[in-house]
DNA sequence: AAGCTCATCAACCGCAGCCGT
DNA sequence: GACGGCTGCGGTTGATGAGCT
């Protein structure tokens, strides 16, 4: 049996790609056409796999796609979508023309995921009504997550000195090692904050990571289960919204900030897929499921009509009794 | 000026789902 | 239904350049 490792790379070339290798595989898809992933380095003569040339052509190489920074209205777009689909990236960059799933991916986690934790962490503390052009104006904040660099060094040491980690499992009643390592890396922002609310310079966190980081991480682990819970969010710090009337009121603020905008003069067309109708929203929205919830979002307009009638069909099929109840924006 | 740290992004990896046999 | 191949997706890594000390 065994799966077929698409990525054997005997003979195949990695790493960065060169305009040469570029310029055959535009070549031949121009001459070709996309698909047939497998056979296509060896048709076009490339010595490279089939996921790479998929991933260059379609990240890259593509001539549809938008070439600059991530504007606001994109971050703002990006925030909601996340909000509503959680790491589902390819979704999200359906619903950005020009934009690929790797693109926003790395655009989250380098920027919105940071300003989303930080801004929710203020609503948590002072109950603030939700403001999203809040979090798309934080940008090129060197503070933030802690760097991979820093947690390479952090788990480095904790690997050599494993013998004799008080987390140990097999000692304590915590979580597993790697479990706290991940939620640690996942909600790595705390660490900032800790580290702020303690005057503490960045050299300071690694030292406190190192040296007194048993302490250091059921203060936060307790801290993050607290505000997750509270926030109803998973543990990547994904929201998962259960509550209606917390949607209502989200949406509700989410559409009077774009009359808002409206009314500020700013370009209506770029706010246009951004407006919503809450009550027709809502008479969708069921939220015990992923599919329910993309279906509540059909509200949105920037469901176009193709994905509409497709979660139509399948919020049907779903559940017959529904049928007649959905209506067509 | 040099070395270090960090953010960014292109690319890779592994897995899951789909589809044909 | 089981199997195997292909594709797409999401998580992760490594290279690089900018900023900082």
């Amino acid at each position: 049996m065994g799966r077929s490792t698409c990525c054997e790379k005997v003979g195949l070339k990695r790493g960065k790609w060169t305009a040469e290798e570029d310029e055959i595989l535009v070549k031949y898809i121009q001459a070709n056409g996309e698909g047939s992933w497998k056979s296509l380095p060896k048709n076009a003569g490339l010595l490279r796999c089939g996921k790479s040339c998929r991933l260059r052509w379609i990240n890259y190489l593509r001539g549809d796609l938008k070439r600059g920074n991530i504007t606001d209205e994109e971050d703002e777009m990006i925030v909601m979508l996340h909000k509503a689909f959680g790491n589902r990236w390819s979704t999200i960059a359906s619903h950005l023309p020009g934009r690929t799933d790797n693109e926003i991916k790395n655009h989250w986690n380098s920027h919105l995921s940071r300003q989303s934790y930080r801004f929710l962490t203020s609503k948590h503390k002072a109950k603030t009504s939700i403001d999203v052009s809040t979090l798309v104006d934080q940008k090129k904040q060197r503070i933030g997550r802690v760097s991979r660099r820093v947690a390479k060094k952090y788990n480095k040491t904790r690997v050599l000195n494993n013998n004799k980690s008080p987390l140990s499992t097999t000692e304590t009643s915590s979580p597993p090692l790697m479990v706290i390592e991940k939620q640690v890396d996942d909600c790595s922002n705390v660490v900032t904050k800790y580290s702020k609310e303690n005057e503490a310079d960045d050299d300071v966190i690694s030292d406190d990571l190192e040296s007194n980081w048993l302490m250091f991480l059921n203060d936060e682990l307790f801290n993050i289960d607290y505000f997750l819970q509270d926030e109803g969010m998973d543990s990547s710090g994904v929201s998962r919204i259960h509550d209606e009337d917390l949607i209502e009121q989200w949406l509700a603020e989410i559409e009077a900030e774009n009359i808002n905008k409206t009314k500020g003069n700013v370009d209506e067309m770029n706010y246009e897929s951004l407006s919503l109708e809450s009550s027709k929203t809502m008479e969708y929205c069921h939220y015990e499921t992923e599919l329910d919830m993309e279906f509540g979002f059909t509200g949105f307009s920037m469901c176009d009509e193709e994905d509409h009638d497709m979660l139509v069909s399948l919020w049907e099929d779903d559940d017959p009794s529904l049928s007649g109840y959905v209506k067509v924006p």
